[in-house]
DNA sequence: CACTCCTTTTTGATTAATCAAAAATTATAC
DNA sequence: GTATAATTTTTGATTAATCAAAAAGGAGTG
């Protein structure tokens, strides 16, 4: 079996490659996992050495088959434990990631499988990323980022994807979680601003926290 | 944070010592733990050094009292665990003790608290045993076992005091869960064994199994 | 008291994961 | 095309947990 640190860089990897597009920096990785990039070095050996990934000394790694499928269904286990404990257990959405991050490593698969059945086969976490399949299947829908989008457009909120839990918290204060409808009301490219209406509110976010939060375009 | 091992360590103390009665030798803390007696004293050092057991070298371990009171704690979410997977999850008994095992150590307070409101306050986990309350007590329950009842004798199931999945599937499948009404037909101590009437059908036990089936005597 | 037996402790090695700091490599700049 | 900067890799140490095997300790027997 897998150690839980092992789950963790797949994971990283995983995510930092963008499911696998682009080799990744041992830089990057060590940061991700805020480990020494000595540490992140001797751990892409091993992974190496077990076939789990492929390294090009200096030029960065990437996920082998293997090492892919592996990631996946730690992804997997942790997105359905997420929405578990949310929406069994009634945590709140912005402590649950942490929580799955323990939970990820240890929970059966026999677990995982009666969770999804409790859940109803769900799609999608409760940050609006999509759980993938047994099979390693990740269904992605076509989203935008709230940042990009122009004056008067009505979007629905479809995924918020920041983990921090002050931010979710912020989001959810203001409206922000996936399924409510907004509408942006201005941007303001020199202010690096994009103003909301929510409910009946409105908030002005900053470039950086709109490209957090992905949206369908309605009508 | 305490490690797993050590939590483990710090279970398994309190167990053999009945609750903390009497001192744990080395080698019977080893031998419960699957490790080699040198490495349960050396275990056992640190676990001094840390203020969480008392050691008199050569004549056994004790917990202290912050040592009996982590211990507690572990036991108690073991037990919520348990309880969970099967009312909730509707995992069998016999294969809840594995996962809780790993479970335990990682679950937030939390989500403990969370599960034990869930299931409404239990006091028993699935095998009959006592689940500790948040501030460290158990209700223990004046229980015989089953292998001292004598003949004529009705009895309810109270606890099964072996956690071995396959020993629980049999008693499972023999009517032996906590709860069931069973009656002592027959005794005989030359053979070593007792024989019960339980549901519709009669079954010999051994008094090595026959000890590990703890009951409430009836009228 | 000495001898043996059994248990416990000690010693020295190993494995996984980490860090700090030194060495090597690649990329960039002039 | 050498010097400099940035990144990556290597090296050597550390910590937690373990084992195998050697050494030490306690208890009972004669």
């Amino acid at each position: 079996m897998l150690t839980s640190t092992v789950e963790n860089y797949l994971k990283a990897l995983l995510m930092l490659s963008n499911q696998g597009e682009k080799r990744v920096s041992t830089g990057d990785l060590a940061k991700s996992l805020h480990v020494t990039p000595g540490s992140a070095t001797s751990m892409i050996k091993t992974l190496a050495e077990a076939g789990l990934a492929n390294h090009k000394p200096h030029y960065g790694v990437l996920l082998t088959e293997e090492g892919q499928t592996l990631a996946v269904h730690v992804v997997r286990r942790h997105r359905i434990i997420e929405l578990f404990l949310v929406n069994i257990l009634e945590m709140e959405w912005d402590a649950v990631h942490a929580e799955a991050e323990q939970l990820e490593h240890v929970v059966s698969d026999d677990v995982i499988a009666r969770m999804d059945k409790l859940l109803g086969y769900p799609t999608l976490d409760p940050h609006g990323d999509p759980i993938p399949s047994v099979d390693g299947i990740f269904i992605e829908r076509p989203l935008h980022q709230l940042s990009h989008c122009e004056e008067g457009q009505r979007v629905k909120v479809a995924r918020i994807s920041d983990q921090n839990s002050s931010f979710l918290k912020f989001a959810e204060s203001h409206g922000l979680t996936p399924g409510a409808t907004i509408e942006v009301q201005r941007r303001n490219e020199h202010a690096d601003s994009i103003t909301l209406q929510s409910n009946d509110e409105e908030i002005t976010l900053g470039f950086t926290a709109a490209n957090r939060i992905e949206v369908e375009l309605l009508t």
